[in-house]
DNA sequence: CTCCCCCTTCGAGCGCGCTCGAAGTCAACC
DNA sequence: GGTTGACTTCGAGCGCGCTCGAAGGGGGAG
């Protein structure tokens, strides 16, 4: 139950670089722990956190606010409505930004019609 | 029905600079109109296309692709079942995105739902 | 013992999409 | 005539989020 940065890469579908890039840069919540010869092995608990920061950034939270959150988990009890603010707030971030890009869509389908349309009656002249 | 650069940024929600980088970095249909000295002059066609690759940007379109969109445009009759393509290619570009960003969201919703009961408890307790 | 591969750290580099600043022109207003 | 301010071009710079490469250390297979 303990995997190489390898295979937290393969599993997480970070590349080793950027698993060791989220460390370096405070978002992960603990060092990982290391194997006798220094290597790097991630439990249960890491690849789980990995998850939610992948949440987190695949909706756009930029990485200095993953950061504030692990920072304010690792701060423990006491941090509980500090976090749940920021997630709110990220969550309506997040849902603004989603119908931002359906409405954009809207207008890319209209185009897409359009020219759909456009081709049709092109065969039917043909 | 013609704007200055700042006029036409006003109603776009541009910047002056992002208009010029637009157009000498290829995304417009044609060079803007310009005044007697040498200003440019954007008419509603112009403020259209903008309108357009405004869609197309705001639903994660590369600014190369939105080049190549625009290149079709200008090459005319003939070019429009590659634009089609190119549509709708994005189209499922953006409808994977919108998936994944509602699939992460709803980790980030249950997420959001645990600190609230733990929070509402807490407050019950005290 | 050698080979090979995966791991380590550190710091630099990159790709994207702007973003900005310098230096200059011109028109209008006081 | 001087000042202000909106515009011009050009090229450099920046912020983000990785991404990569160099240089070196084990450790297991043959």
């Amino acid at each position: 139950m303990s995997l190489t940065i390898a295979e937290a890469a393969e599993q997480t579908g970070l590349t080793t670089h950027t698993l060791r890039y989220y460390e370096r840069d405070g978002l992960m919540l603990r060092e990982i722990d290391r194997s006798a010869t220094g290597h790097r092995r991630y439990n249960d608990r890491d690849l789980d956190w990995i998850g939610l920061i992948t949440c987190l950034r695949g909706t756009g939270m930029p990485v200095s606010d993953v950061r504030r959150y692990a920072a304010l988990v690792r701060e423990g009890d006491g941090s509980e409505l500090a976090r749940l603010e920021l997630l709110r707030d990220h969550r309506l971030h997040v849902l603004a930004q989603l119908a931002e890009v359906q409405n954009h869509l809207g207008a890319i389908d209209r185009k897409i019609g359009i020219y759909t349309d456009l081709l049709e009656n092109a065969q039917q002249a043909s």
